[in-house]
DNA sequence: GAATATACATAGGAATGCGATGCATTGTAC
DNA sequence: GTACAATGCATCGCATTCCTATGTATATTC
């Protein structure tokens, strides 16, 4: 089973971002398997969605990479900048409060209890 | 302070359905107010969203309408189908764990305890 | 009678993730 | 030893989905 892609939409940065601070540092592929392992095949993040966000996420000075080679195959490693660590903090709590709304919202656990 | 909208993506949906599902019937204007309230502001729906997803339930004949005159101003109802609450309750499992998973993912309060 | 709230609706655009595809290297199984 | 799967990078075009802006009209409140 895997979710509907929709629900991913939003969250993908955040997820990439907290990854990185758990990790230190990471690259593309190793990304996708650590999700796909956290969340036992549950989110699926394809490659056509990574690469333009972590190339978005370079772009906005919140990683920083350096770029290795393994024998004779590109590796390319993403860390979070100081400012990209201040923004994990704030988009993780962002959505865990989202989250806590939706969650009353749908009546799953009502808060008012 | 409101949710940066990317997040509302690919929950619009299921929260329409289920405000119906709580309430019978309600029309459009009442779903952006009653959403407001009940998220104290967080959540704004806007009728630009709104709207163009009615249309859809409605086409997916996953709603029914019914119109009424108060006064002379035209007010829509819509009410769920029994296929709409089929998908309804399908909807909000699938996404309360999709939020499971995403607190689980992020930390916020680890699965294993 | 002006402003605000109620109530419907659409058009155009921005954002964002997905599927498909491409290339190259490395490991594995037969 | 060679075919196939896995690893690893990346881009392009599409589809979805929501928002902003706009438009129309009535009801209420001051």
């Amino acid at each position: 089973m895997t979710y509907s892609s929709e629900l991913i939409k939003g969250t993908l940065k955040t997820i990439v971002l907290k990854l990185l601070a758990d990790n230190k540092r990471m690259y593309g592929y190793e990304i996708t398997q650590k999700v796909k392992e956290l969340t036992l095949d549950r989110i699926q993040i394809t490659e056509g969605s990574l690469y333009p966000t972590l190339h978005a996420l370079e772009h906005e000075k919140l990683v920083t990479t350096e770029t290795e080679y393994i024998g004779k195959r590109i590796r390319k490693y993403y860390s979070l900048s100081s400012a990209g660590k201040t923004k994990t903090r704030e988009k993780v709590s962002e959505l865990a409060e989202f989250m806590d709304t939706m969650t009353f919202l749908l009546g799953i656990k009502p808060k008012t209890s």
